[in-house]
DNA sequence: AGGAAGATCTACT
DNA sequence: GTAGATCTTCCTA
């Protein structure tokens, strides 16, 4: 399976967020493999969404949501890292964070990862997926279109599924538009 | 120095 | 399913 291209990522973070579903995370780790289906995504803006780690302008911490598309952008929330993907159109600003996955291979690294035994908690919260997958703040940055990477996702088979969307979760000062998606009836996503 | 942040775990009704 | 404690950075004063 070849990795998603740049391109993909040079559009608005909305359609990136809903495009990503069903296609696969997968993290390598020296001669190991774990993979997962994406099943739940949300966008995020720049200097006009007041959820957005981009909203108060461009600082250290959050300069690379304003560069180059295709990388990982990792930060801390509540003690938990967050996986993003640098996704925006030319000369923009977004990221789409990817809050939940599916378990596809690998699986029993993740629950050593984890220390819990009930597969449909495993990954289904965006802290969760980052420490079943091993993945700090010391991978941001990591080209995923790029197949030699720590960090790839990858292109999938056509897959017939419905998409459902809804508000974001937990943030304190949402947009009028609804920018989390999901997959409809998978049992990974992340209820509430 | 203090507090907020896109969350998670545990312990209950 | 909801409530409260706790998690670790980075920002602001």
């Amino acid at each position: 399976m070849e990795p998603l291209s740049i391109e993909f990522y040079e559009r608005d973070p909305l359609e990136v967020a809903r495009d990503l579903l069903g296609k696969i995370l997968m993290r390598r780790i020296g001669n190991t493999v774990l993979k997962g289906k994406i099943v739940e995504t949300e966008a995020y803006y720049g200097e006009n969404d007041p959820a957005s780690r981009a909203y108060k302008g461009k600082k250290k911490f959050n300069e690379l949501m304003f560069k180059n598309c295709g990388r990982t952008f990792i930060y801390m929330v509540h003690g938990n890292w967050l996986l993003n993907i640098v996704a925006h159109p030319r000369n923009s600003v977004g990221a789409v964070l990817i809050r939940a996955i599916e378990p596809l291979e690998g699986i029993e690294i993740m629950i050593k990862n984890r220390s819990v035994k009930d597969i449909y908690s495993l990954t289904n919260g965006p802290g969760k997926l980052t420490k079943a997958l091993a993945i700090t703040n010391k991978l941001n940055g990591v080209d995923v279109t790029d197949n030699g990477s720590e960090i790839q996702i990858l292109q999938t088979k056509f897959e017939d599924f419905k998409i459902e969307s809804s508000h974001r979760i937990g943030v304190k000062k949402d947009l009028p538009i609804k920018l989390r998606f999901y997959i409809a009836g998978n049992r990974f996503v992340s209820r509430r």
